[in-house]
DNA sequence: AAAAATAGCAACCGCACAACC
DNA sequence: TGGTTGTGCGGTTGCTATTTT
């Protein structure tokens, strides 16, 4: 078998790189008007560019597609990129089909360049008196290994459900306006908390539930981990019914399904509603870690698994609370555990990074303490 | 005013995978 | 069924503009 070339345009030896100039811009638009963006690899040859396909391709889809918005980016967009990164991770892809005038490239540029600084100045303020920490969660490439900053800071540092909480928390205060609703800002740092959400959870895919399946999709050689959302060929697959889904499907549909209803509903009838939705949204997916994390309790939650969504609802609202519990105590009891496994697998956080997130711990305990005190 | 440092962003690279033959 | 091609994607590079020293 010969090898293939590396790049479609190492075949050919006067194929030119670099910055496009006003001409090549034009006689490709001016092609794909005419002929649209397909079969890219003959657009250069009929184009008469002396660029190779790719190079081609990704110059439209990124510049010169006359959809793309340029220039700033507004506030809701910055929360929107915020609130997907943290979910997602750095799905670049993923983040750009929910702001459709935006490429991948053009928000992968925003985040490192303008967001990531913020984050790091906020909570920097947050914190007043730490000086230049190392924040290496910012810049940690997550999609590797998880699907939201919940289940990978557990999963790469595992953190105890505290700091996740507390991390989630100064998440949601960035994301969150001055002027947003709880909704949008309260992490489900209690039992209370955490069985609303599953209640939502559990109406989605009841027979999903019983199932103690904790395997995510994972890319073949890398053993990534990959919202379907992200590739195209998976967004096709969203007819099936929701007892076959996994995990992540599920977030897809449940994400697609508040994009219906952006799309139907009077109420949703702005840019700023439709955000806001998906932001709230954010608070759901944290549930499916919290499953996830505990699968031998959590198993007990979704015990019916031929109910009904009515039922399995009704029987998730009953059992919830003592589940939850047990998931809580089970997580806190392997901490100890799992600290011996860090030092012997993976590298410890920082000392200001523990120390910061330390400090936002004992914050959400405290939040939390005084929380049951007033009910 | 000039040099160095930094920021911003367009473009490229290489891998993965689905579709096609 | 297996090889080839086309496309998508995330990470990285390198150029240019701006700011700092």
């Amino acid at each position: 078998m010969r090898n293939r070339p590396r790049c479609c345009c190492d075949e050919v030896l006067e194929i030119k790189k670099g910055p496009w100039t006003p001409e090549e811009d034009h006689l490709l638009a001016s092609y794909i008007k005419q002929h649209g963006p397909a079969n890219w690899r003959s657009v250069p040859t009929n184009a008469g560019l002396l660029r190779c396909s790719k190079s081609c391709r990704l110059r439209w889809t990124n510049y010169l597609r006359p959809e793309i918005k340029r220039g700033n980016f507004t506030e809701l967009e910055e929360k929107m990129i915020i609130s997907l990164q943290s979910l997602w991770g750095n799905k670049w892809a993923a983040m750009a089909s929910h702001l459709p005038q935006r490429t991948d490239n053009d928000i992968k540029n925003y985040w490192n360049t303008h967001l990531k600084k913020k984050l790091m100045k906020k909570f920097q303020s947050h914190h007043s008196g730490s000086s230049s920490p190392n924040f290496q969660f910012l810049n940690k490439d997550y999609s590797s290994n998880s699907f939201n900053r919940t289940r990978n800071l557990e999963c790469d540092h595992h953190l105890n459900i505290h700091q996740t909480s507390a991390l989630n928390k100064f998440i949601n205060s960035i994301t969150s306006s001055s002027t947003s609703t709880p909704s949008s800002t309260t992490y489900a740092s209690s039992t209370g908390n955490i069985s609303r959400l599953l209640e939502g959870w559990v109406k989605t895919s009841p027979n999903k539930l019983s199932s103690s399946k904790l395997e995510l999709k994972t890319n073949q050689s890398e053993g990534k981990v990959v919202p379907s959302g992200s590739n195209n060929s998976d967004n096709n697959n969203h007819n099936t019914s929701d007892n076959n889904l996994d995990d992540d499907e599920i977030f897809i549909k449940k994400v697609e399904e508040q994009e219906t209803r952006y799309d139907d509903d009077a109420h949703l009838s702005n840019e700023a509603d439709y955000f806001e939705s998906l932001l709230t949204f954010e608070n759901t997916s944290n549930v499916a870690c919290w499953e996830q994390k505990s699968s031998p309790q959590s198993t007990k939650i979704h015990g019916t698994t031929s109910a009904s969504p009515e039922e399995a609802q009704t029987t998730t609202t009953t059992t919830t609370t003592t589940t939850i519990e047990d998931m809580v105590d089970s997580i806190l009891a392997s901490d100890h555990q799992r600290l011996i496994e860090d030092d012997q697998n993976e590298p410890p956080f920082s000392v200001l990074e523990k120390w910061l997130l330390d400090e936002a711990t004992q914050q959400v305990l405290e939040e939390d303490h005084m929380e049951e005190c007033s009910n």
